[in-house]
DNA sequence: CCTATAAACTCGTGCCACGAGCATAAACAA
DNA sequence: TTGTTTATGCTCGTGGCACGAGTTTATAGG
C-alpha cells in the first residue's frame, strides 16, 4: 500500500513545494534581467508571497538580486539573477569543424568557456578532447553543475550517435562525456537543438508550434512546441532529410532511396552542375553562392535546389502545421539567393486553403550559436524540475 | 501591479487546490474501474490524503464511489466511478456517410446516443442534424455538459473545415454545432483524434510518442506526444497525405503537386488498373482487396500501392521518430493484403541504423470508434484543468 | 469468536501562498 | 527643505492542502 514512511516520498506531496519557486526560475530565463515587481506581476504573486519566494530561493542559492536602474518614483526594485553559486550545466557543440564548450547557468545563456577546431576527426581523439574539457568545467565549478548536454552534428538516438556525414562517424558512444556518474549527459542533434533555441529564444520566440530547417550536409531541424523539441521516442526525430522527397534514383548514404538530404545540399548543386560529388557539402554550397553572382549555369542550378527546398518545405508545412517556419545554416542564403524559385516552388506546394496566408518563413537569429543554446535549453529543463531542485536543496548544508 | 483584491484571482495562487483531485480524475481515465486503494497506490498518496481527496470530489459531484467487490482479507475498498450527476462531455463524429453523437463522462468513454446516415451531404442540412443532436444532449443533460467535441472527416483548421474529400464540403463553419455561447467547441480532424485515441487507450497506450496514420480518401494521422496529438498551431496537422511523396506530375485536389495522398489510397489502384477515378475511393479500395483474391492484375496493383505506402511511412518514421506506428483505415488491410511489398518498402525506406529495431507497425484496435474516443478525450483535456474544474465547483451551489 | 489484515477515518502538523496593513525608498512639488 | 505621491518590499495572521501517525472498521481464515 501506499506507505508514506518507506523513505520514496510521495511524487505528488513534494510538488506543493517548488511551484512557485519554479514558476520565478522560469520567468528568470524567459526574461534574464527582469525585475522582481515585474516577474511577480507576470505570475499574478502578491508581493507578500514574491517577498517569500525570492528569499527561499536567495537562501539555496539560485537567485540573486540587485538593485534595479531606478525608472520613475516608487521603491526601486530589484534585478533579479542567477546566484553565484547556484547551479549550471554544461553545454557543448560538437560541429564539423570545431567544438566549443560552454557554462550556463539558470538564465540559460551559454558563455563559451573553451573552443577548439578538431585536430583530428576520429571519434576517440573528438571525444577525448570535449569530455577533458567538460571534466575541467567540472573541476571548476564542482558540485554546482547539474547537468551535461551534447549538441552534436549527427543523427542520435538514446544518447548515442549512429551515424553522421559531417563528421564522418558511424556509430560512436558519448557517455564519456559524462565527468561523473551522477552528471546527467543529455545529447541531441545539433539542428535539434538549435530549432529548439529559435523557437525558445530566437525568431520563433513565443510560437506554439514552430517549425525549424536547417540545411549542413543534409537537411536537419525539428518541430518546436511550447519551447520544447519534438524529439521522438529516441531522440532520432527531426532527420527531415530522409523523406523520400528527392530522386528515387539516388541512394543516400543513409541507406534509403531518394533521400530529401541529397536534392538539397552541396552535393545537389554539384549534380545539376554535372561536377564531381563534394567531400565537403557544406563549403561546396557556401562558394557556389559565390560563384552564382557570376555564372549563370550556377544559379540555375541553385534555382533547381531551392525548387526542391520549397516544394519539400511546403510538404512539411502540410504535415506539421508550424505558426512560424525559421531557416538555418544554407537554407537561409539559398532562399535568398533563389526566391523566385523557392517562393514559387513553396507556394505551390502549400495546399490551396494555406495559401492565402501561410505561415511566415524567416531566417533564424541566432546563427551559430542556436544549438549550444539548445542544449542549454534542455539541460535546463532537466535541473528545473521538483526533482531537480530537491535534489540541489539536499546537497546543501 | 499585482493587485490581488482586484477580482481576478492570480492564476499560480488556485493551483493547489486542484493538483490532489486533478491527479486522481487523471487516473480514472487512465483506469476506469480502479479501486481507490488502488489509485492512491499508484500516485504515492496516504489513506489520509485519498479519503480527503474523494471526499471532496463527491462533495463536487465530480466522483462516486461503490463498494469493490472483495479481494481478500482487509477492509474493502470501493471503485471510483463519474458521478451520476457529474460533468459530461459530449463528442460528435461526421464521417463520409453518417454522424454519431456520442456523450461521455469523466472516464472517457463515449456512449453513443444517436446516430444517423446522412440524408443529404450539403454542409448545411448535416451541420444542422448534428447540431440538433447536439443541442437535444445538452437539454437532456443541461449544465452537466461542459464542452462540445467534433471528430470531422475534413481538413480542419482553426474550428472550421476548409476542404473535404470525402464529405465533399468547401469552407465550412462548425461554430453552430455549439450549444450554447458558454459551452466550448473542440474540433479536429477524424484521422488526428483517432490517433489520439490510439495513443491513450489503443494500440499505442503508454508510448510516450506513437504516430497514427491511416488511409481513407487520402492519408491522415497524427503525432501523438504523451497522449495528445501534435495538432499543429491552427489544428490542421497531421495532413501526412499531402507531403510530396506521390508523382509530381499529378495534381491534388487541394491545390499541390505530387501529394502522397493521390499514390496510396483507392485513385493509385484505380490509376494503376488504368481504371477511371473512382468517385468514392474507400469503397473503391475495399473492392479492391477483394477483387485481388481471384486477379493478379489487382493484386499487383495492390502492391504498388503498398509499396508506396510502406516507402512514405518510413520516411515519416526516419523524420519523426515514433516508438509504435499504429495503422487504421485501409492502411491495414493493404499492408496485409501486399505483406512482402510493403515490408520491402518500408525496410528499404528506412536510414540503415533503424533496422534492426524499427518500431513496431500494429494495426488500430478502435477501429470506427477511434475518431469518437479522441474527440472525447480531446474535450475531457479542456474539462480537466484547474480551470475546468474550477469553472465547474464556482457554478455549483 | 478471535485474530490477522487491509483499508478507511481522524486529527494534529507543516508548508505555501494569500491578503491586508505597515514600512521604505525614491521622485516630485511646494 | 519638507511633505506628498507612488511603487515597492516586509510582516504577520489566515486558510487550504497534503502528510503522517494513530484509530477504527470491515472482511477472511482459523
Amino acid at each position: 500500500m501506499a506507505s508514506p514512511a518507506d523513505g520514496g516520498r510521495s511524487v505528488r506531496a513534494r510538488d506543493a513545494r517548488w511551484r512557485g519557486a519554479l514558476a520565478v526560475l522560469e520567468e528568470l530565463r524567459r526574461r534574464p534581467g527582469a525585475t522582481r515587481a515585474d516577474v511577480a506581476q507576470r505570475l499574478g504573486l502578491t508581493t507578500g508571497s514574491a517577498t517569500e519566494i525570492t528569499a527561499r530561493l536567495r537562501e539555496l542559492a539560485l537567485l540573486a538580486e540587485t538593485p534595479a536602474a531606478a525608472t520613475g518614483r516608487g521603491r526601486p526594485t530589484t534585478v533579479l539573477h542567477p546566484h553565484p553559486d547556484g547551479p549550471l550545466v554544461v553545454a557543448v557543440d560538437i560541429r564539423q569543424e570545431d567544438w566549443r564548450c560552454a557554462v550556463a547557468a539558470l538564465d540559460g545563456r551559454p558563455h563559451v568557456v573553451e573552443a577548439r577546431a578538431h585536430a583530428d576527426r576520429e571519434p576517440a581523439q573528438v571525444i577525448g578532447a570535449v569530455a577533458a574539457a567538460v571534466r575541467r568545467a567540472r573541476k571548476r565549478h564542482g558540485g554546482r553543475v547539474r547537468a551535461v548536454s551534447a549538441a552534436v552534428a549527427a543523427t542520435v538516438r538514446d544518447g548515442r550517435v549512429v551515424q553522421s556525414a559531417a563528421l564522418g562517424w558511424d556509430a560512436v558512444d558519448l557517455a564519456p562525456l559524462a565527468p561523473h556518474p551522477d552528471v546527467p549527459l543529455l545529447v541531441g542533434n545539433d539542428a535539434t537543438l538549435a530549432g529548439a533555441a529559435e523557437g525558445r529564444y530566437g525568431a520563433a520566440a513565443g510560437a506554439g508550434t514552430a517549425l525549424h530547417v536547417t540545411i549542413e550536409v543534409g537537411v536537419g531541424g525539428t518541430l518546436v512546441v511550447d519551447g520544447r523539441p519534438v524529439a521522438g521516442a529516441s531522440g532520432a526525430g527531426g532527420e527531415f532529410g530522409h523523406l523520400p522527397l528527392g530522386d528515387p534514383a539516388l541512394r543516400c548514404p543513409c541507406g534509403a532511396l531518394g533521400c530529401w538530404d541529397l536534392a538539397v545540399d552541396g552535393r545537389a548543386v554539384a549534380r545539376h552542375l554535372g561536377e564531381p560529388q563534394p567531400c565537403d557539402p557544406r563549403s561546396y554550397a557556401q562558394a557556389a553562392l559565390e560563384r552564382a553572382e557570376r555564372d549563370p549555369a550556377v544559379r540555375s542550378a541553385l534555382g533547381h535546389v531551392a525548387g526542391a527546398f520549397g516544394r519539400g518545405l511546403a510538404g512539411l508545412i502540410n504535415a506539421l502545421d508550424p505558426g512560424v517556419v525559421t531557416l538555418g545554416g544554407f537554407a537561409e542564403p539559398l532562399r535568398v539567393a533563389a526566391a523566385a524559385e523557392f517562393d514559387a516552388a513553396l507556394r505551390a506546394g502549400l495546399m490551396r486553403f494555406r495559401r492565402p496566408d501561410p505561415p511566415p518563413v524567416l531566417a533564424a537569429v541566432l546563427g551559430g550559436d542556436g544549438a549550444l543554446h539548445g542544449a542549454a535549453a534542455v539541460a535546463l529543463d532537466h535541473v528545473l524540475t521538483e526533482e531537480g531542485l530537491g535534489a540541489w536543496a539536499a546537497g546543501r548544508p
